[in-house]
DNA sequence: TTGACAGCGTTCGCAAAGCGAACATTGTTG
DNA sequence: CAACAATGTTCGCTTTGCGAACGCTGTCAA
């Protein structure tokens, strides 16, 4: 009861519960009661009680001491794909860019210092290293993605945002410095697109660009490439099929309310 | 306190919250408070707390007195998505028969009396309709999905579970009769596979086929098209891509444990 | 073998969280 | 503009759910 009073028009117990449906990430795809726990931060007993609701409400399963997400899940996102109509008026522009540039295209927004990934194209001949859907979390500080959001965001937001994050050194090149990170933010903010090389995966080199409006929450679109013999010719046509692509995305105010 | 006595392991609070959650879906992209409340049953004030909890928790965005989904729901799709190695496992395969057949590939299993979407391939050429995207939930009783899906049900459960949604006339050719469907499902578990025509849209044919296992929770894969000329070889022609897809996503064991 | 221990799931008395009738506020109709 | 209808918000009473404490199970050292 110091400053931060509890609000009278929160539910704790609902905020809590909450807490245990969203532990579950790629690392830990089943856990026992104390791991919820220790992962929620919660008392095991609340943590237990959330579970217990999680899975008479059919989103979590319950396997001996182990605890999974159900496919119910998916039926929460699938509200807001519909309500955004990402199914007609996302997806399609990013199958079509996807499928002339030969390459998987990604559209992604920031949440809670991190990169979230809202669609993904899909191609037949697509370098699948990592297996990213729809929904998972990227690493902010050392993809072209998540520096291409930074630079959408005001500078002092951006520098918050990335002190924010810890800062993994995923391989021997990714930049561990958030000044030197930082001023590739405002590198990709001045020339409006982003390239990474090697930071996440070594040999796959990154491209992004904006497709938000300035000033509306960064949206931005982008596709990673293992590094090939002409490297600025790649960059050159890559970076240009996804300007076209955000900009149709821009035209249909595809992503204006997000 | 009559017979059904509150579980005390139970959060009801949480319970009610996610009822809240539940509500947004294709139909209804943005809601007042009062109008939450009324589709989840529950009283004005109660909605309203659940409702505010998940705007304070990133889920929910308040416009004015409407309330709508935002991208943070995709988060926890993306929990189940990576726990089950959907874009490892499932997506290329759907992705690279999609191509093979130039048809739009989707995966789906039962929720709640409706059929839920848990993946699609995306091609270029794909007749693109609906817009249905993974999550997405479509009718069980006149789709080819759903009546595949009923068949791999026991008898008795597949007709209860028909008993428990109700049967708009989608299309003139709409079955009404349960107990035709019923015939139609039983036909599809007889010869393994599954085609309904007009009966949700008109003019386009549904192909379904099984991937689970028998016994196993039934999960199917299916297709649909514009009636061609020759319904036949269209119908043999897919049915064939369609069980080639169906028997190497269960040599992958990629939907197993669902 | 056994005693001490660490980690787990589960219980129960008491504090506080949240239910919903009642109220306030805003839009709508005759 | 008065009467109404529908929405959002408050507050006293009751129920809910918090977490210390418990029992159980597996693990290690003496």
């Amino acid at each position: 009861m110091t400053a931060a009073d509890q609000d009278r028009n929160i539910s704790s117990s609902f905020a809590k519960g909450l807490a245990v449906l969203a532990v579950f990430d790629a690392e830990t795809p089943s856990m026992t009661l104390a791991e919820i726990a220790r992962r929620s931060g919660q008392d095991r007993a609340t943590a237990r009680r959330g579970a217990l609701t999680l899975v008479q409400a059919g989103y979590l399963r319950q396997d001996g001491r182990m605890l999974s997400l159900t496919p119910r899940v998916l039926a929460l996102a699938g509200g807001f794909l519909q309500a955004n109509q990402f199914g007609r008026r996302v997806q399609p522009v990013l199958n079509r860019h996807a499928r002339q540039m030969q390459i998987e295209v990604t559209l992604a927004m920031l949440d809670q210092g991190r990169v979230l990934l809202l669609a993904q194209s899909t191609v037949e001949h697509g370098h699948v290293t990592y297996g990213f859907t729809a929904g998972s979390h990227i690493p902010l500080a050392h993809t072209s993605l998540g520096r291409m959001l930074l630079a959408g965001l005001p500078e002092e937001e951006a520098a918050a945002g990335l002190a924010e994050t810890d800062l993994p050194r995923h391989t021997e090149a990714s930049l561990t410095d958030p000044a030197a990170i930082l001023d590739r933010v405002g590198e990709a903010r001045a020339q409006g697109y982003c390239l990474t090389d090697s930071e996440f995966e070594a040999g796959i080199t990154g491209y992004a660009v904006p497709v938000s409006r300035p000033g509306q929450t960064p949206i931005v679109a982008g596709c990673s490439a293992p590094r090939g013999q002409q490297p600025e010719a790649d960059a050159e046509r890559l970076l240009r099929g996804l300007q076209l692509c955000a900009a149709e995305l821009r035209q249909a105010e595809a992503v204006d309310h997000l």
